[in-house]
DNA sequence: CGCAAGTGTGAATCCTGGG
DNA sequence: GCCCAGGATTCACACTTGC
């Protein structure tokens, strides 16, 4: 059992959560609460030149285009419908919350343009490296290897979600880059129809969304997808306990989607759960580390190459060589730095050795959790 | 000796080739004659918009690109910008011709946008992913590991120029795809002032133009840059026996590019000239090994017992004794023997000494492994 | 001389909470 | 909103210095 209709914001409606609601998409955002969803996640057709597929917002169709002018046309409605699907996902996304599109080339300088326009701020973009892409039969064109990914905040001021640390830690150790190299949807997770033909044409590997879903999602966060197809996102966003909202017109790709998220597991919150970035630890002013007597007032503290030295006073400021403030200002002016952590920069002696203040800090905060009942 | 001024067109208007004009890069490109040139590298202003400075976390200063050049009052003020340029480009391209413009996050999708309008015909968004790019020290985005590039025909019908083969045979017998893996310019490319301070802060390295003109221009070509800065266009161009037309603004910039140039000498035709290769083994592409510099097209390389020697080509063939071919096919031919590997027959020489080529390969691919290793 | 260790640096929209 | 201060944060190379 999954919650269904649980969340309630400022406004008096309640969020549909992992639902799949049929329609257009701009209609069915327009019908959910303003600032209401923590993430977007936008696969918006990339159809500039295939005949008979773009409609505009109010569902008209396009007419086919071929010549200069017709070009013309065909770009000035796909951007109508770019500012339209955008404009109400905008309304709907928390001041803090987020967005991504992918596209091709075709498409993606018109969606990254316009979500400037309308004042997302953007973050990075993101390349997906396709490890196994379709050749260029003709051998007229590069391979066209890769997709791009705008991640993009509400607005520059938006205090947007990045797990820096998950994602350091997906790689190996080393900070995750803007080029992501994943194998296309291929094999067992391809969803077919009972002829065998595949039940979408572009639907995206799990991969991508995973990786996507825990660097800019916390558990719990809600996910909106708007142009849903087959689920990748909702399935992902199941798995990784984020609700999700999914926005599908064709009653096709609706009943796959459903079929498929039930088949799919939460995995448990252990699992889930990631590193905790240090920001998040609780702030231990120094004072207390004098406080609790684990450095004396009148106690010498050394930095690491042992070129600078400061006494520790009563009241845990520090005083070296005429300077005085935190363990940050004087190892700032020791270091004629513009700041410093002090913290990882003092190290006081112990049976010879020397031994950052950092570890008295953390001593601190093992306390305060144990105290709190809580898991470091 | 170059020639200066010697191609006319169907204007009567002579082209100043394998020249830097001094100015404003409209009004110098207004002056030019329209449908003349073949090819155009565009590196306009990203439009950074930094703020406050950034230090490492070392506490060193990150040297910014804050110069006035890229100082723009917002998207409007960048957008008329981009189309000003970008109209004065196009009048001056031939109607076969193509353009590459190379951008970030920052810019890349007004300018893809304003191509689209003014009636390019996007043929490839390359992804030029950076082998070592500055980390995100803050920890708050992803590390921004790539440029964009944009690779357009002047209109949808024109018949551009693509060396298939050539770059089929750069990558050794595999299509070239979309996501370029570079060094950013260090070391010795690296231009600097007389005081130790890089020329340019933007410069970009000659292994990417290498690529870009080999796929795109043929020999005789004239290729315009509008933004020249320290003439990566202007060396690569010359080096690979294509005519070039540049233009700056900043008299600095063009007395490094001047000097620059002169340096460069041109590789003679045999070595410029590409070929169609039969079907290659593919494994470590040679090609790599001259992109990247390790070894110079028209560098010659000796078989171990010094009987025979051959000559690299910008594509990665070697010729020798009228035989021309992959490195395995020209060592094979010239042993008369059926088959040969070409990684440890052929050798270059260093400080008197006979090197195997196949130390390059193993270089690349400790190179690649420390890249694609791990999960990206 | 070689190897190890240390230093410098690159198109960057790079912090956050409390008063 | 602003100001202030705590304190968190880096990867791949090239080059230099030291033993």
């Amino acid at each position: 059992m999954t919650k269904q209709v649980l969340k309630s914001r400022a406004s008096a409606r309640p969020l549909p959560l992992n639902q799949i609601l049929a329609g257009d998409c701009i209609e069915v955002m327009n019908s959910l609460p303003a600032n209401s969803v923590d993430l977007i996640f936008a696969d918006p057709p990339y159809n500039l030149q295939l005949k008979g597929e773009l409609h505009r917002p109010d569902n008209s169709r396009v007419d086919a285009v071929d010549d200069a002018w017709d070009q013309f046309a065909g770009f000035a409605a796909y951007d109508e419908f770019t500012r339209a699907w955008m404009a109400a996902a905008r309304r709907v996304l928390k001041h803090d919350g987020a967005i991504w599109v992918i596209g091709s080339y075709h498409n993606i300088y018109r969606v990254g343009a316009e979500l400037q326009n309308q004042g997302f701020w953007i973050l990075n973009d993101v390349v997906w490296r396709k490890s196994n892409p379709m050749p260029n039969f003709r051998g007229k064109r590069l391979t066209n290897a890769h997709e791009t990914m705008i991640w993009a905040s509400k607005a520059e001021s938006s205090k947007y979600t990045f797990n820096y640390e998950a994602l350091k830690s997906l790689n190996e150790g080393v900070q995750m880059r803007s080029d992501w190299v994943l194998p296309i949807c291929t094999g067992g997770e391809r969803l077919k129809d009972k002829d065998g033909a595949k039940a979408h044409p572009t639907q995206k590997p799990e991969a991508l969304l995973h990786r996507l879903l825990v660097g800019s999602t916390n558990p719990g966060d809600v996910v909106l997808d708007p142009f849903f197809g087959t689920g990748t996102t909702g399935a992902v966003a199941k798995m990784l306990g984020r609700d999700f909202i999914g926005i599908e017109r064709e009653a096709a790709y609706r009943a796959v989607a459903e079929k498929r998220i039930a088949r799919v597991r939460k995995l448990d919150s252990e699992a889930i759960a990631t590193i905790r970035p240090k920001r998040a630890e609780p702030r231990v002013p120094f004072g207390q580390v004098v406080e609790r007597g684990m450095l004396r007032p009148g106690e010498e503290l050394f930095s690491m190459d042992n070129r600078h030295k400061a006494k520790v006073r009563a009241d845990g400021s520090l005083v070296g060589n005429d300077v005085k403030g935190s363990i940050h200002q004087v190892g700032a002016a020791l270091e004629g730095a513009p700041s410093c952590n002090g913290w990882t920069y003092w190290h006081f002696r112990r049976e010879g050795r020397m031994v950052p203040i950092d570890t008295l800090r953390q001593q601190i905060r093992a306390e305060m959790a144990a105290e709190d009942g809580r898991p470091n």
